[in-house]
DNA sequence: CTTCTTTAGTAACGCGCGTTACTTCGAGCG
DNA sequence: CGCTCGAAGTAACGCGCGTTACTAAAGAAG
């Protein structure tokens, strides 16, 4: 009576459309038992099984193809293995730089990564439809925790949802300083570009902002103006002009720039601009007026949007945004945080390289 | 003695770090059955619960924050709801774009999306590790279709696992021959391109060409010819200039082919790159000589990079490759598949449309 | 020979849920 | 009053697997 298992278990294996080799169609075939199997498969140190039936299991699982049930695994083992990470995948070219650092970060400690897509520019706003949704749905696939990628660095809300697992954020902050979170070093990327100018001879350089409220034009332009002062010099207000931040806003500031200072009389021999769309038109700006870059004026762009900064003519000398270590080190303190370590909720910055071509 | 499992079950919701609320819970505290719990939750048709039931049932949902557990509804129910995508994610711009319209079709038809990145640029390589681990990852989350994107339209060698499962092919397609796929059609993208240019008022078209191997190349350049035999005219071949498909390529590229021909004498008063970045580098050539775009010749590009097509001045008009819709097309198609519809070999082809802006 | 230990394995439970078969109860009907 | 029948709900099995507790056999020690 309790034995009408067996029956039902024979009839299980040929259930039609159910293709799945399972432990026990394996156990079967090597004559052996499923926890036999499982022992075998997980590598269990303490498990006395023989070389012999070992060998006999493994050439079974070969034989039949078997296929763990990755599902199957995390109900039972009660833990997963996944990781989700949240982002807008559309409004942002590099947002897939940091899916691309994260996911192979993640491969290499045998995790994987589940993407949800967040369609909305601000999380702020109020509807927060999708992006909750999206939370709720990774944790409905039991990930063990969570990372949420911003498209450009900002401070972000989180629905609450995020707190039931170990949570990081990715290029932006948490507002409510909760969470730890990974951003760029803006600052000490604005100084390297600014010192790149400085040691090719530069010391007038005009800089094209950005919006001056957001912490990438305050860090960046911090940056520069630690620069400026280890050469003993100060940023000259009027070289500072702000643009939209696209290749026509580059472009027209540029023009201001250059429109407003003659040759030689304290027209700037560099450009600054804090990202490369920016540069872009910029670039438009200069040779307009007949002038050669970088001989005449020297331009240096930031964030390395390899699209525009590979292929402009001359190529950008440019500040990256480290994207893709950003993701990587995301997985690795998630990793560190399920692994029971405690939360810093410190922000962890990343260096921003110089990528030397050829506009400096 | 059948009952031990009361205690177990009280023992169990406060298990430190399992912070899971189960269908049990749901039930011990709305006073039912878990069964009643699993009907109400999953709107069963003919199943007998009293509104009021049902009322208190969904409020204990909300009250204890019950969130279904995806992988054991995966389990007891043999059906996953998740697709699998495989693709490089690094070095494809676009593939993001793909992902994108894929994973918003999914979502709509309440599906998941799973991630894998394949390393490689190409599948038919002897290193096909990555690529192979990747599918039998997926296979393992027991993904119910694959999808497998290629950066660029060409013909690929799907691993063998990928015949477990419904799969699709998107831009790319079986080079045996078997697989559904997905892929832009660019003859009729030429086509528009070259009749955009006709229909301004060229009638002198210069050409720079891709590698004249691949499909996109074939087929662009035969949209192209078609346009032209429309208009009673043929391709001269003196006028098709092959470049690197980069932004140096089309510089020289179009160097040579304004160069060749004085202005007047049978200089070509349209150029049609046949991707965007060369468009870009032809740019710079033509700006070089001081002529104007599109006064004095116009442009029109192909791919429609935004980073690039949006930005350079003046923005350029091109033909866009369809990769939103692949993708999506791509969904629709895997969910067919999956719901039992024979496998058509055929190959879907999808328009690319003609994006007006400046250059011509 | 008995007892203890080690080796090699197995039976059985439970993870959270879908699903089928069954029970219980009250209303309606003859 | 006995019977049927639908409404409302429940017990119990199994999905594929990890894991714990147990057993059976083969030496080793006394």
């Amino acid at each position: 009576m309790a034995n009408s298992t067996p029956t039902a278990a024979e009839a299980t294996p040929s259930a039609p459309g159910h293709r799945g080799v399972t432990m026990a169609d394996v156990a079967k075939a090597a004559g052996v038992s499923r926890t036999a199997v499982s022992f075998v498969l997980s590598n269990r140190e303490n498990a006395s099984i023989s070389e012999e039936t070992k060998h006999r299991i493994l050439e079974a699982v070969q034989a039949l193809g078997y296929r763990p049930n990755a599902g199957a695994r995390a109900l039972a083992s009660q833990r997963s293995d996944w990781y989700g990470i949240v982002t807008e995948i559309v409004t942002a070219p590099f947002a897939v730089d940091i899916i691309k650092g994260a996911q192979d970060q993640a491969w290499l400690s045998r995790r994987f990564l589940l993407i949800a897509p967040s369609d909305q520019a601000d999380a702020v706003g109020p509807n927060q439809g999708m992006e909750d949704a999206a939370f709720e749905k990774l944790l409905e696939q039991r990930v063990e925790g969570l990372l949420y990628a911003a498209t450009f660095h900002r401070a972000v809300h989180v629905p609450k949802s995020a707190n039931e697992v170990p949570t990081v954020l990715i290029n932006c902050f948490d507002a409510d300083g909760k969470l730890p979170s990974i951003v760029p070093d803006e600052r000490a990327g604005g100084r390297v570009a600014v010192e790149r100018l400085l040691q090719a001879g530069h010391s007038r350089i005009g800089v094209i902002n950005l919006d001056p409220n957001i912490p990438a034009a305050i860090g960046r332009l911090d940056g520069c103006r630690e620069a400026l002062a280890g050469a003993g010099l100060e940023l000259d207000p009027d070289l500072v002009v702000p643009g939209y931040a696209t290749a026509d806003g580059g472009y027209e500031a540029a023009c201001q720039i250059l429109d407003k200072y003659p040759a030689g009389a304290g027209r700037p021999t560099a450009l600054f601009c804090l990202n490369d769309r920016m540069a872009m038109g910029a670039y438009d700006a200069i040779k307009e007026r007949g002038l050669a870059i970088p001989q005449d004026i020297a331009v240096i762009g930031f964030d390395n949007q390899e699209l525009i900064a590979a292929y402009l003519r001359p190529k950008l000398t440019t500040v990256a945004l480290p994207f893709e270590e950003m993701g990587a080190l995301g997985v690795q303190t998630l990793a560190s945080l399920t692994a029971g370590q405690p939360i810093t909720a410190h922000q962890q910055m990343v260096d921003c390289p110089l990528l030397e071509r050829y506009s400096v």
